[in-house]
DNA sequence: CATTTGATGTTATTTTTCTAACAAAAACCT
DNA sequence: AGGTTTTTGTTAGAAAAATAACATCAAATG
């Protein structure tokens, strides 16, 4: 890609940082070249704008994803993940503090809140922070460090000693793979600290997981089963509930 | 309007009530009726729905509300904004670890980076965080803390500590005001900490401030103008190189 | 039962947006 | 300078969407 084109993709991506659309002619006018070099631009670049009907619009959202294109797979899974997360989020009661972990699985959780909830929420992902950076009534804490794009995560070495000195009340915590007896894990070491930063702290835990990250094993474990109180899962995980601490609930 | 058409109006509504897009063939078979119907379910409809290049969209979505007000006056800013930043980038090199503050002063600076430019970047500012998250090149570190939405920035009262840290080679700041006697000011004091701390641990220190900002005192003082190596403003600032520490450019 | 009325579907037309191909201009290199 | 590559603009054609007009269907009414 060109420098001159990064660099109007730039400008109109701050244009459209907040939000709003913009006519495909009215960027061409503000960057003083045609129609045309926009469209290449935006077919060259990274894919964080995108157009839709002649109408520049950010794509970077997944707030704004298209919900039902129910031809697609992915779709069928985001609908999954916005039904395992409806039921979570009746876990959820005003003045809680609640950590939210990282990836794609619990935003819908965030972005389905409501604008006058009155939360502080607990995070180390961008993508979940930028969700809650827009309710009012959310008091948002971002645990900072290094980015790892891979996961959209912050890391550092004393987040442990700063999520511990925070009253979590709840902890919604994600996995790449949940093997009923080997356990719970993800792709990326720099997130094992963190999640077991936060199950060590929260009074109340909760595993959020579809049904596709049943019976998988990743790389990286961080947690047994029976760390957490609960579990929220698909009708197809094979979960059950035992007699043991982790209560399932299939959505 | 039809008792028919509102309930599927009230269908359509509903499945968008958490944002995203339909496209108009998927409403019209989610309802069972063509295509036509449902565009004339929206036309006689009360506007909370719209359609937008064949995709249905709630009307009061931020993401897809027109920016009227970027051709008016924005825009002038803007460029002197991109013309500052062309300049300030010129004091970039590679390797370097820069400290970029917040605000959309130097939001074109980041959004300009060349995808590969390898650099290390502190931010404790969220939208240059987005910005910089997509350059695989950077490696990006997000000073976390509490969110406030007024700078979208973090703040916290260990901030300084980790800043200080870090090996700062080049410091960029901002500032809402900038007085050549009474010094260098910001509105918000959680932004105090974090700017003073950069300042005092970075090799070099530019302020970058267009004309609008000269001669204006705002609430919290943060630093002095010979505090700086170097002030890069436009040509309506009045700043002026004196045989004293900061070397003024204008451009 | 025929007729009317309103809602819906279908088709055709216009407009807009998208894509591809080529031409002009600018930047780059030797 | 001369030639080459890259970037941008223009044009033309294809595709998609918006609009309008007309046809069809179903319920309601006398």
């Amino acid at each position: 890609m060109n420098e001159r084109s990064a660099r109007r993709l730039g400008r109109l991506t701050e244009a459209l940082a907040r939000g709003g659309t913009l006519r495909l002619s009215e960027a061409a006018r503000l960057c003083g070249v045609s129609e045309m070099t926009i469209r290449r631009d935006l077919s060259a670049g990274d894919g964080g704008l995108t157009l839709i009907g002649g109408h520049l619009v950010r794509a970077d959202d997944p707030r704004y994803a298209p919900l039902y294109d129910l031809a697609t797979q992915q779709d069928r899974q985001a609908e999954a993940k916005q039904r395992l997360c409806e039921v979570a989020a009746r876990h959820i009661e005003d003045g809680d503090t609640l950590f939210v972990d990282c990836g794609t699985t619990l935003m819908p959780l965030v972005s389905g809140l409501d604008q006058e909830r009155s939360l502080t929420v607990v995070t180390y992902a961008l993508n979940v922070a930028n969700a809650l950076s827009r309710l009012p009534g959310v008091r948002l804490v971002l645990l900072g460090g290094v980015y790892h794009p891979s996961s959209q995560t912050f890391a550092s070495d004393d987040i442990v000693a700063r999520l511990s000195r925070l009253g979590i009340n709840k902890a919604f915590i994600t996995a790449a793979g949940v093997h009923a007896k080997k356990g719970v894990s993800c792709f990326h070491f720099h997130e094992v600290a963190p999640k077991q930063a936060a199950i060590a702290c929260a009074t109340q835990r909760l595993l959020v997981a579809d049904d596709s990250k049943a019976g998988i094993i990743r790389p990286a474990y961080f947690a047994t089963l029976d760390d957490f109180d609960v579990v929220i899962t698909g009708p197809e995980s094979g979960l059950e509930t035992t007699a043991g601490r982790p209560q399932i609930i299939v959505a």
